[in-house]
DNA sequence: AATTCCAGAGAACAGTTGTTAACTGCATGG
DNA sequence: CCATGCAGTTAACAACTGTTCTCTGGAATT
């Protein structure tokens, strides 16, 4: 079934992971609309005119960023939400996924918020459709939990955007506390708990 | 007191605003670390040296638009959470009040927010600066609320921060549907309403 | 009235950028 | 085994960048 692609295509797909990876570290400390073509290929080590075989444009190379980027996030989300015991304990589990995985991809999560609202259009919009896509994701998960009884589509759906920004927002402070002593990350950590503890007291009594 | 500062400080002044705006129209449709200072300077039409005699660089050329677009937002801030009467009402308030600064300043507040995670340090760190002094403000007027009778200190500003993030977010959707039909407008205005209210209502109930 | 000051102009610098064209070598499919 | 395809190279282009130094005209100071 998967045909076993030859020598070339393999070549091919490490240079393109070259480019990507290369672009990726470079865009911790600048932005995509501000990225080079030949800066991106001097880091790799190739000639300039390669990266055409792989990308029109910086921003379409951004493009594929946000894509690879998200994806990696759409395993956690599940696993965030699925098993329902306690609250409080769900959210603590929550925001040490958060903390974990930001650990373990900084570059990818400083590129998301970086451009979410950056000056690349077409990045803009791939985020933002990525972004629906979780909240959709979030919502059906959502809908699914006993405490989303009584609840219509419009709520659960404005709900699950909000728990997405938070989850973001959250993303970012650890972002931001990277490099700080542990304890000012566990001040972070602890905030950031209390805010989706506000949110959740808010959602149990919403239906009020 | 105020001593009349002569033709010469004036023509100073003008060409400094001058590249400011210029600036901030060019930062529409890039980033900060895209910014060329020749760029903004043929913007406004003066040689490129002229540029020096205002600022270090572009960075420093940020800085001083974060003073400007978030100082012109205090005055907000306050008129939003003073008088108490109906708690709905208020929420509503608020957010025709952001409605409305984003129409009258598109450009202030696309530059914060693309720059609040963008690639300039300095920026970045004045625009944090300004949003804590932001968050001590709302946390000084939710403080005499007498909603908030029995809350300690690390919760009052944990729950001005969410406020002042929800109004940053409710900001950039009336940014990103701008040029949309009215009819979506209102559509974005009612959810973010409604995540005002769902905090809200966990505000009400945090001490049970 | 004579002097100092300084915002802005002008020219030149070494480097950088994206994009084009024609090329080379080698894995691939017939 | 030979011909085709194609990833990556080389060289060149016009245009652009930030920064330096020197200069100038006119307001500000004395």
């Amino acid at each position: 079934m998967s045909h076993t692609l030859g020598v070339r295509q393999v070549q091919k797909q490490k240079t393109r992971r070259a480019l990507l990876d290369a672009a990726l570290a470079l865009l911790e400390e600048q932005s995509l609309s501000s990225l080079g073509l030949r800066e991106v290929t001097r880091a790799v080590g190739v000639a300039p005119t390669a990266f055409y075989r792989h990308f029109r444009s910086t921003a379409d190379l951004g493009v594929a960023l946000v894509e690879e980027a998200l994806d990696s996030l759409h395993p956690m989300i599940r696993t965030t939400l699925s098993p329902a015991e306690d609250s409080d304990e769900r959210i603590t589990r929550a925001v040490d996924l958060i903390a974990g995985h930001v650990a373990a991809n900084p570059a990818h999560v400083r590129f998301i918020a970086r451009e979410r609202h950056g000056g690349v259009q077409p990045v803009r919009e791939a985020i933002r459709d990525q972004l629906a896509r979780f909240a959709e994701e979030v919502k059906a998960e959502l809908a699914e939990d006993p405490a989303s009884a009584g609840w219509n589509d419009d709520d659960l759906l404005m709900l699950a955007g909000l728990y997405v920004d938070q989850m973001l927002m959250t993303a970012c402070l650890f972002l931001e506390t990277q490099e700080a002593p542990e304890e000012e990350r566990r001040r972070v950590a602890e905030v950031a708990t209390r805010r989706m503890r506000l949110i959740s007291i808010g959602r149990r009594h919403w239906l009020d």
